[in-house]
DNA sequence: TAACTATATTGCAATATTACGATGAAGATT
DNA sequence: AATCTTCATCGTAATATTGCAATATAGTTA
């Protein structure tokens, strides 16, 4: 197999995986965390920063966007990627939601 | 390859990204959801709701402990999971830090 | 326009993931 | 003890991911 049964899970479980998987790399972890440390978003340099080829940053950057993390605009003859905050906004909207869902039951049996 | 280069980020980057690849598949999304959903963590059950072989499901659970996500306790003979709240914090807060460094920054090209 | 720069795509090898049938292990029930 | 129930593991097939060299594409500059 190798191949994820997504039509038996709701939409939102799908998209809450999606952008899970794709922050599922410390690679795309530590772009994130580069787009947000550099003030403005002029990327590119991101190859120089990070220990892997081109290609494979490229890669990278393709998963995030197609997950909807981040998002490019053509700046000149370089790329400029930044965050998405949406995406971002929903990650954390759902984990706030599933703490407090935590914090009301404590029955807790283990 | 097909080999992470794990070696080259750190801890913490590493630490996120695992925890971010176990909910990156919408099983184990409804794994959790159906965890918080049920009142007591009697589960077993899961292999019920869920529209998966009981192998599949086992190997689900068995990657989110292995990511801290749940943790189990022997209940006789069945097993009584439940989510681990320090991971789910530990998601949390990496998002809220996120989303204020973005909303710090605001400068936007994109 | 030729060369340069920045990023994307292609093609491939190595490895990982997903899924499940068959089987195993361990406690519960009869 | 024999059986049942519950969950884990093994083995295997299909597919996905990771990483990179080579190459392509497209804008920029000389």
């Amino acid at each position: 197999m190798g191949i994820t049964k997504t039509e038996h899970f709701t939409d939102k479980q799908n998209a809450i995986a999606v952008m899970a998987k794709a922050l599922g790399h410390p690679a795309r972890i530590a772009i994130v965390e580069y787009l947000l440390k550099v003030d403005a978003c002029i990327c590119g340099d991101i190859v120089n920063e990070l220990p892997l080829a081109q290609p494979t940053i490229s890669q990278h950057l393709k998963e995030l966007k197609s997950a909807g993390i981040i998002k490019g605009s053509i700046e000149g003859n370089a790329i400029c990627y930044c965050i998405d905050e949406k995406a971002i906004d929903k990650l954390r909207n759902y984990f706030d939601a599933i703490s407090v869902k935590i914090e009301k039951k404590k029955s807790n049996c283990c």
